[in-house]
DNA sequence: GTGGTCTAGACCACA
DNA sequence: GTGGTCTAGACCACA
């Protein structure tokens, strides 16, 4: 799952807004705790509550004293977290192909055909 | 020109690749020295130095003694440049979207609509 | 170890390539840190990282994220090793002594001569 | 004749020993002026000077005031050319293949064959 | 003027 | 601790 080049612990934040944008988790569901998380990825404990802070801080994740952290209730941020990652994902694609002058034909050409092969 | 998450030096060889794969640099042309775009840029020459020994390293550019760098020859580099970014911004495009399992139809409407909305 | 006319970074590559290709380091072993090289060697850190970074474009190290670089696994740069310091070697020899004509026969005496001679 | 890795004035200087090890040139025997070298290698006058300049420092030539130079007619010296080009190469060469602990039937081995090939 | 190397030293993210 | 980037500044050979 994880790639050596971005940082481990956005690598992990990103993994869960994906299990969100999929809907593999949902609104109030535990999560597995730091240790438990940290142990499954054979990966620091502190990297993991560096992303489970992140994701504190995006308040898709809630986390009282003495319990395992959950998925946010709240419906207005789980919702724009699809949104997002394919708003973030797009801009930044449109960005490359219009840095280099590609018309619109050719990028959906090259999208529709890439779509089947990739993996 | 100049973001501050990338490190420089990539993004001047983006740069320059951009300016091959859109043809305003071709086969043979002068580069600026190292200094003269470490001024224009307002970077260290030796970040310039480093980006050019990078296109040095991918062929894109080539040195002769004593003076300034110029664009390869090599049509076989230089036509792969442009094929390159589009691949890699795709394949890196649509690995996103499918990770969140977006259909196709989905990301070429998306594409479409932001395709002129975006700058 | 180190002389006086080539590149220090060119010479700690060499330092490298003659180790793997005489077995002294092998598939996966750990190199020193950058820190420790330039402290071994006594020279600038950047030095050495500019040597490994040479390394790395030639696939002879790899380096994970916080650890220190370790040899490739790939068996068959590995092999390359020798083969490529032996050839390279023996085409620049050999180059010059046609360029003064010497005959073969010649060649071979003076090699074998010299060869014990030399420390 | 020239490339593009090491000093054009030692090229100079290394192409006229060469010249004298296969007795192309011989005592007393004038060579081009500067400006005449210059011409025909299309390189700048003062690097030639300069290769001129290391030949006179050498022995190799001699210069009157307002005369072509010319070889010099020191027998000792023209012979020793051919003895340091042979010697120099050889001891770099058996330098090389020993740090990578070749023995010396492989040495000659790998001699003998590229002898024929390399052009 | 050109490209290239090197050092000293600061700073960064990450684990 | 690890690797990596960057600047400032000196210095080199070469043309």
């Amino acid at each position: 799952m994880l790639n050596n080049r971005d940082p481990i612990y956005l690598q992990v934040v990103n993994y869960f807004k994906q299990q969100l944008a999929t809907g593999h988790l949902s609104a109030g569901q535990e999560i597995p705790s730091r240790r438990e998380l940290a142990v499954m990825l054979n990966i620091n404990p502190n990297t993991v509550q560096k992303a489970y802070k992140e994701m504190e801080d995006q308040n898709l994740i809630m986390t009282d004293r003495n319990f395992p952290s959950k998925i946010t209730n709240d419906q207005n941020v789980l919702q724009n977290v699809r949104k997002e990652l394919i708003h973030d994902a797009t801009v930044q694609y449109i960005k490359a192909m219009k840095q280099i002058a590609i018309p619109v034909e050719e990028v959906i050409d090259v999208v529709k055909e890439m779509y089947e092969k990739e993996s």
